[in-house]
DNA sequence: CTGTTAGCGCCTTCAT
DNA sequence: ATGAAGGCGCTAACAG
């Protein structure tokens, strides 16, 4: 930087202005650093700002599995909202391990970054409450937000659970059945309490059956299709309910090569909106979180969470799922 | 640190080689001194760390897709390899725009990461050849490196269509289709130009026909399954190489879907072991990339290029890719 | 083995 | 609008 300096002949202090307060310095000299700057490849030393500064531009994200797109998606919000601030994101794969998970949080509070998003893996959040208690801001991404604590960003499952089976009533099915488990899983749980809503708000018209699969993979819903293809006809269902797409991929695959007809016979629809449901032979229903909004809005948390000049209240932001129709819940008849 | 240092009544320097140099302490001092660590929640501030050492331990890695599981696979293998090293790898996810590589690429140079993989986009290399000047090395993965300028990891593509064509063959398959492209595609083209090979190499005991995809998509795969389910039975091909997953995926649906059966009918194998291959109602065989070992070689080809004390020449290194036989090329009869 | 000291490269007052 | 000086938190090289 002083190389800069004696470049552009002006002063060390002038150069940092240019970058940093470019309205602060005349015209005429601000061009002439810059050339210079150009000249000779300067490269600002981020460490040296930010040690001196007190503040990174960063923001980290420690995401539990980078292969799941609703991941993806949210970094990509996360990203987006982050740039607009001037700010840069970060990413690491804890991979659904939780050392992996605390070493990444320690990771980012000690390069000192911005504030930390966090997808955390289902396991108790120490290592977050440890980077908090050295006054780093930690948001939770698709967790709720620690009362008091922290600020989350979640999805409403239930109401997706709800929106899945209203659709598939409304679509004429009555028989219908919930694919999905272990139940002990906090989403699939709601999913299927919304599911139970929906059949309960019918007054009777409709059943809902529930089959508990011990995973959510193609193969567990590769199974469930083989098992209801297996029945015989009186004892199938009309409509079913896979709580996650992978399951509902398998499913419609296995129904297909049973001979039975998707949606003619059986309307099936997912959830999660993974390209498991759009690249199907049969399109496959399904309900979509919305990633990329809960990116931007964790990230948003974060920012003003870190502002000081800001107040702030820790508050759980829950968003809304929405119902993506295609041709494997095409209405009866 | 000072503080540390003044609750463990001892010197400030004593604290640094505690952290760095736990060898150059006595046993009790050091006890201590981690001691008043916990005690206060001291973390070191790696920014001032990294500033005064003058290098970081940690990695930066550009990738172009995050979506897309190889490049997962190669993260984790280089995150692994790091951590041997006692070095963090972190990640950015360029989303196949260059613009965003090229800043991603310049937020690492910045943070004066130790180095930096780059799984690029196919565009100009002008980003990376920037930040090679101005000393920071930059391993390509994915991508062969450019020579006597940066090192890189590729697969040998050609031998990965090799190995599929020659596995089609050896199950009694002659009557041989690739469907893929554009073959402007590199990887596409060299998967062919092996599956060229090893059909010549039958001296005319089997053929090849070349069905050129707009796309190596699930829907571009369906479109040409449906195109074989259409045409007469003497005009199928028995065996089908198709260059993606996805388009093996979308293939092998629309011809079940079509009363085909596979592999009884036609064999079809795929590329990439993506999940694809393996969640399907009949699991696809297909050739694997070795993304984990890859990143590792990326990683130590990196680290090796930045320790001064050895001495590095620049190099690509090509790696093999891989059959897994599945149910979908089950030998005819 | 311990304590002391001089920077690492930059930002930020402060005077000019 | 500009130049000079102090310090961010730590490491490394030195003298005890």
């Amino acid at each position: 930087m002083a190389d800069v300096a004696r470049h552009a002949g002006v002063a060390l202090g002038t150069v940092s202005n240019v970058i940093n307060n470019p309205a602060k310095v005349a015209e005429g000299t601000r061009l002439r650093v810059l050339d210079s700057i150009a000249a000779l490849g300067f490269v600002r030393n981020n460490l040296a700002r930010s040690l001196a500064a007190g503040s990174a531009n960063t923001l980290g994200f420690v995401i539990v599995d980078i292969g799941n797109s609703l991941f993806v998606d949210i970094a990509r919000g996360a990203q987006k909202a982050a740039g607009e601030r001037d700010m840069k994101l970060l990413l690491a794969n804890s991979d659904v391990d939780l050392d992996s998970q605390n070493e990444y949080l320690d990771l980012f509070d000690e390069a000192r970054v911005s504030g930390i998003l966090l997808a955390p893996l289902d396991a108790p959040l120490d290592g977050a409450a440890k980077v908090r208690s050295h006054g780093r801001a930690v948001v939770l991404v698709n967790w709720p937000g620690e009362p008091g604590e922290s600020c989350g960003v979640v999805v409403d499952e239930e109401l997706g659970g709800y929106l899945a089976t209203r659709h598939l009533l409304d679509s004429g099915r009555s028989r219908l059945l919930f694919a999905g488990g272990p139940l002990t899983l906090h989403a699939v749980e709601q999913r299927y309490a919304g599911a139970r809503r929906a059949v309960d708000e019918s007054g009777g018209a409709a059943t809902l059956e529930l089959l508990e699969t011990d995973r959510l993979t193609v193969p567990a819903g590769l199974r469930v299709g083989h098992e209801i293809a297996g029945r015989s006809v009186d004892d199938r269902p009309d409509g079913i309910f896979a709580s996650a797409d992978a399951l509902a991929s398998g499913c419609v695959q296995a129904l297909i090569y049973g001979g039975i007809n998707v949606p003619a016979d059986i309307a099936v629809i997912g959830y999660d909106n993974n390209h498991f449901a759009a690249d199907s032979v049969v399109p496959i229903s399904t309900v979509g979180q919305p990633g990329i909004e809960m990116g931007r809005i964790a990230a948003e948390l974060l920012l003003e969470e870190t502002d000081p000049s800001q107040p702030h209240s820790h508050r759980t932001v829950v968003t809304e799922p929405s119902l993506i129709v295609r041709a494997s819940t095409k209405p009866a008849g």
